[in-house]
DNA sequence: ACAAAAACAAGAGCGGTGTTCTCGTTGTTG
DNA sequence: CAACAACGAGAACACCGCTCTTGTTTTTGT
């Protein structure tokens, strides 16, 4: 399959990926709009203009970034799902959570390209929808997983009814996505991985300066809360009650 | 006090506004990254370095803007406040949450600016502050009305206890605001502030394509079970219960 | 094995940017 | 009315993304 045939495909392979390293590094040190391409050029030893062999544009190269962050992220988090195999399904959603929230500090300026403004046009390459979703499936999982054991309790319906049109997008997307789980219990759970981004932006992008100072603490209680939100429960629930 | 002196001093308000407006339009037009200080002055007529007796550079600029987009922002969700405030806590909540939501779809870029990555060099200055709090203090306002009409309840906290440093978190915050309001409410609040602008975020970047369809009702739904969570209910509710 | 083709790096150059400086001009103020 | 501060214009500096041309080097087809 991906045999390297020559010195030639080599040596683009390792010239595309050193310039993602230090795009990367000049990232970590400017944020995203001061990257620039001279600057990375320069510092490889090479001149502005042979950069394009390698991405059609900056904004190409920012997308590859994009696709890289959402993977490695997405990693992050399924590498949580897994080792978090043996514990309770709550465990398990704060496992997740956690990762992606230690992946988020460890990686502020990604985690900015990817979360923050849309840095480029505006328009999201379909590449990016991909990798993009890696997080949001790893969440399903938890919920799957829970459903499966009896430990996922749907949402009680007399306080807050489940609209029409949320009932439809929910059907489509356990079907698009062909997962064991009852559609109630999808609007909760897409809702609560909104909303676990917006924790962690919030977090990184300053608004809890002043505000919440426990922020390990803080997060883990509002996750375990957003856990039990979705349904998810630590044992198996007697479906009658 | 702010007694207009001269034709100087008129003209020096008039042209910072007028500055202002030109950049919202290519704001509009373009995004925040594309904001050019010598487009601005050429359309204005005016050559880029005069910009500089205006403001003392680009960044000083998008920080005006930032400052004036969270004022814009605050003022509708208090409208939003006050125009509720005749009804039922949970309406007065969906009904500030919709103010938020409805502000940041009609004017995405400017919500980019506040709500995305942070553009300028990374320090939110800190005459952003104040601004920037008005929309959590309506939220505040409204779980303090519901307080005081008997309509909150506090988290159950034999599911998931409050912990320690969070509850520390919460005191200071009750003193320092000097709301009326328990301590043990405060922590889902700034939960559910921060999981608001999650869900607005989630949807103004591209995250619910292909995801969500309904987003209308998505939003209500999702905002009467944050309302739900906090603890603010309908009606009065017997503390014995 | 060798010629044709493709990939590549370099350099110059275009039009754009933020920012600084200088230099007349024009309101403001003692 | 003179001294002063605010102002607008213009030139200049150091960048930027991007394109085009020109040689060189590797791959490929015969």
């Amino acid at each position: 399959m991906s045999v390297i045939r020559g010195a030639r495909e080599r040596a683009r392979i390792e010239v595309t990926a050193a310039i993602k390293e230090e795009a990367r590094r000049q990232l970590l040190a400017e944020g995203p709009s001061r990257l620039s391409l001279r600057a990375v050029a320069r510092e490889l030893g090479m001149v502005s203009s042979a950069l394009y062999r390698y991405f059609a544009s900056r904004d190409d190269l920012l997308t590859a970034l994009i696709i890289d962050a959402y993977d490695s992220l997405g990693e992050d988090a399924e590498q949580a799902l897994d080792r978090s195999r043996s514990e309770d399904p709550v465990q398990r959603w704060i496992a997740v959570c956690r990762a992606v929230r230690g992946w988020a500090l460890a990686h502020p300026h990604e985690y900015a390209l990817i979360y923050g403004s849309p840095v480029p046009g505006y328009s999201a390459p379909l590449d990016t929808i991909g990798p993009a979703s890696r997080v949001g499936l790893a969440l399903i999982a938890v919920a799957e997983d829970a459903h499966a054991a009896g430990a996922l309790v749907l949402p009680d319906e007399t306080v807050t009814p489940i609209p029409e049109g949320v009932r439809a997008d929910a059907w489509r997307l356990v079907r698009d996505l062909d997962r064991n789980l009852p559609a109630g219990a999808v609007a909760g759970l897409v809702a609560a991985w909104a909303q676990l981004f917006g924790l962690i932006s919030f977090e990184l992008f300053g608004q809890f300066e002043r505000v919440v100072d426990a922020r390990d603490e803080f997060f883990d209680h509002t996750v375990a809360a957003l856990a039990h939100q979705v349904g998810i429960r630590r044992s198996p629930v007697l479906p009658a009650e």
